[in-house]
Order: C-alpha cells, then sequence, then structure tokens
DNA sequence: GAACAAGCTGCGGGTTTACGCAAGACGGCG
DNA sequence: CGCCGTCTTGCGTAAACCCGCAGCTTGTTC
C-alpha cells in the first residue's frame, strides 16, 4: 500500500508521516508534497496511493488538487485534514466529491487516536470519516433547515464576486427580477435586515456588502471559496 | 529570562519550546498558552515574561492579545510568529506597536537558523527584526509609493464592513461627497475599472462589492482584519 | 382536476451610488 | 505674498439597487 501526503508545513508533513507507518503497517510507501501542485503531479505517477490532503496550502490548495485527482482516478481514496471547519470549506469539499468515493474529513485538532482510526477505516475499510463537528455542519447546511439553498450560496458567491445583477442575471440564466428575488431571501437568511434596521435608524447599512461581510464572520466564505469562484467567474468571462 | 509561548497548533508549540531552549539558555522558564486569552492572562502574571506569538488563533487573535498586553506594559517584546505575511495582518501589527518597542516578525516558514537568530536579537540585544518578505510589505504598503494611504485603507474597511455612504461620512465626520471621493480613489488604486470595462461592456463589475473582493483576493483584507473591523464598528455603535 | 406552494418575470417608484463640474480651504515654497 | 497641489464640499444626473404588487408557470398533493 502507498501514501501520498500533501501538506505545506514540515511539522505535520512529519507528524502525518508517524501517523501513517504507525497506523498502517500495511504500508510500505510514503511519499510527501509539499504543495497542492506537486500532490497532483506525485498523484499521477503513483497511481495507487491513498491520499492524506491538507486545505488551504499557499501554492495550490487542497480542493483544487482533490477535484483534479478526483477528476482523474475517481476511485482515489481521500482523507482531509484541516485545521478549520468552515462552512464554506465543507461545502467546497462536497461539492467535487464523485459519487461513492470514499473520503474522510479529519480536523487537526483531533487526537491522534481519531487520526489512526480514521486512517484505517478509510484506507483499508473504504469507509467514510467525517469528524463529528464536520458532520454537524454539513447536514445543517446541505439540509434545507436554516441552511442555505444551492442558489442562495450560488447568489452570494455572485455578490460577492462583485457582479452586478444584470450580469448575475446573465451568467445564471435569469431575468433581473429573479436575481433580485434571490437576493432578498439571502439578505432575509444572513439576518441583514436586524443589524441595520434595529431600533436607531443611524447605522444603515448598504445590504449587498453587509451580506457578504456576515458570509465571511460566519465562515459562510473564505479565502480559498473566493479565489476558486474568481478563477471560474475569469473562465465563464472568456468562454464568452 | 523567562518566555512565554501563545500558540494554537501543539505541534508548532513543542517546536518553539525546543527552539527557544536552543538558543536561548539564559532563560530559564518557558511558559505556554494554547490561545490569545490564556496569553494574556499569563503575561499578567509573568510581568518580565518575554513573548513569542502566534498570530491567527481561534480563541482570541495574536494581534488583540498583543495589544492589551502592550497596553499594559509598553515595553514587553514580542516576537510574532505568523504563517502569513498578508498585508492585513503586517498592518495590523504595525498599527499597535508603541513606540521605541521590540519586536518581531518572522514567517513560520523560516529557517531554524532565523528563528533563533530571531529570537537572541529581540529578547537579548532589544532588537526588531522584521523578515525580508513582511520588510517589504511594510515598507510599499506604508509609504505611499504604489501602497495604500492611511485614509484609503479606512474606507476599505468601512465598505467591507457593509457600511453606506452616509453612515461612513458619520462616522468619520466627513460630508458625503468626500466619502465618495476617497470611494474614487480607492477604486482606482484597486484597479477596479480595468476589469469592469476592459474591451467588452459585458462583464459588468459592482465597484463597492468588486473593490472588497479584490482587496481581499490582494490579501489587503483578511478574516482577521474584518473581525476586528467589526468589534470596533459595534464599540462605535454603542457609543452612539 | 382543484388547490396550493414555490419560483420566475414585468412594472413602477423610492433610495443609494458613482462621478463630472466647480467653488472654497489648507499648507508648503520660491 | 502669490502660486500650486491636495483635500473638502455642494449640486446635479444617470445608473444601479431594493422591493411591493401582481400575473404566470411549474410541480405536488389530495
Amino acid at each position: 500500500m502507498k501514501v501520498l501526503i500533501v501538506e505545506d508545513d514540515p511539522l505535520h508533513r512529519s507528524y502525518l508521516h508517524e501517523a501513517v507507518n504507525a497506523a498502517l503497517p500495511e504500508c510500505d510507501t510514503v511519499i510527501e508534497a509539499e504543495n497542492g501542485t506537486v500532490g497532483e503531479k506525485l498523484a499521477r505517477e503513483h497511481k495507487s496511493a491513498h491520499i492524506v490532503m491538507d486545505l488551504q496550502m499557499a501554492n495550490r490548495n487542497g480542493i483544487e488538487a482533490a477535484r483534479t485527482i478526483w477528476k482523474e482516478r475517481p476511485e482515489t481514496r481521500i482523507l482531509f485534514w484541516s485545521n478549520y471547519s468552515d462552512e464554506a470549506y465543507v461545502r467546497g469539499v462536497s461539492r467535487i466529491v464523485p459519487d461513492g468515493a470514499a473520503y474522510g474529513y479529519v480536523l487537526k485538532s483531533a487526537s491522534d487516536e481519531r487520526l489512526k482510526l480514521a486512517l484505517r477505516s478509510i484506507f483499508v475499510e473504504s469507509q467514510c470519516v467525517i469528524d463529528r463537528e464536520v458532520r454537524g455542519l454539513q447536514q445543517k447546511s446541505l439540509g434545507q433547515t436554516n441552511g442555505f439553498t444551492d442558489s442562495e450560496y450560488e447568489i452570494l458567491v455572485d455578490i460577492a464576486l462583485g457582479l452586478t445583477d444584470r450580469a448575475i442575471a446573465r451568467r445564471r440564466s435569469l431575468s433581473l427580477r429573479s436575481v433580485q428575488n434571490r437576493l432578498q431571501q439571502l439578505y432575509d437568511k444572513l439576518d441583514v435586515y436586524q443589524a441595520a434596521s434595529d431600533d436607531n435608524d443611524d447605522g444603515r447599512f448598504n445590504l449587498r456588502a453587509r451580506a457578504i461581510t456576515i458570509a465571511f464572520l460566519r465562515k459562510l466564505l473564505n479565502y480559498s471559496a473566493l479565489e476558486r469562484a474568481e478563477t471560474e467567474l475569469q473562465e465563464w468571462l472568456d468562454g464568452k
């Protein structure tokens, strides 16, 4: 069995290396990559490898890397190992998981025990292992209760990119008014009004900009999500 | 000599611990804190301690912690040890450094050697040590060449918070028109127009929202900066 | 098939933004 | 002092945004 470790931080990388050795005696080769680009390359060379992947790397982040890897070989098993459980990450990951693929999402704050268990479950037993905390988010966010619909999330990203209503309408093939409807929905769910009106009519907010702020503060958006959305936008712009 | 380590990540914490022991044989006590809040408390108890501080911690980030520590004891020597050199961090730090205080800013990607050197320089020799890369940013951003004026940065933060022009005017004691002038200046410097007009008049951007996006992508803003700005805003709102 | 919920769309109008134009205000500098 | 650049402010306008109202298309349920 081969395991590929894709991780920025040298300390974390060697920690992972040890953990893999301890948890998987049947593993004979461990390969390390220090960023997403190298990770993709090594994954291509060592086809049979299972992967432990950090999200949030400077050069090319884990979600991007995982996407291209899964595109080439959807049955690859990937364990995401991340510092954060931002909804933006969770959403980003579950958007790219191929049907039926075995994967995992474990926080760096988890105990050694948990990490080793996850390694065995995924790489040996082909089971999905999602940290409790992450799992909670996933259900709340993807289930519509209290969470955001895909269409709401979509328009959130669009205004976060700085598109005008008209541009969004074109991009999503909607009428202007529909776009604005969705925006209202979004403002509603984000509680943009609460702070805006409140009691004092002083502290007035620009709804659109405020929605973005709140989304960031609630970790619905983060740098990595923005970055991905931006490159998608550029592709769309180029493709006409 | 006492050294206080304030750092989220257990791996990094123990690495730092070792580095301090190796670099500073005259140091007899090393104390560890796993977040900003505890860090502040321990700094208060061990008044004479020098501090190594991570930025970006979940509970209370390094800049906040450093600010209260420096407020109580401005001569404290603090070495910031961070993964990133975002302009938002650099700005955040240099805004709170007391006059004449010795401090340092070293990236986690620096070599052992660099870290140890920095430890000695700051804690023994009271010299400021700023990583080359960070230094570059600092000069470019604080010097007006190509960088952003304080007033420009201020208004950037204000729109990122989601305030309306009118609200900004009140907050900064300006006329509406002046606020809008500064916005235009900002849009100019951020190159918001470029993409907006370009050749195709299709891809139109909402200037205000787009400015925020670009600022994030360029790391002029990040989560921590937003968070700080938001609490400041709330204080201002409460204070009327 | 009737009833109902959910989403898309057009119309109309009140508010906010973006910005050109131009008249002061302030501070250096020869 | 007079000249000049930078900053502030007011006025006015075109565009964009926010949103209530109302008519349509769906899909679901009984």
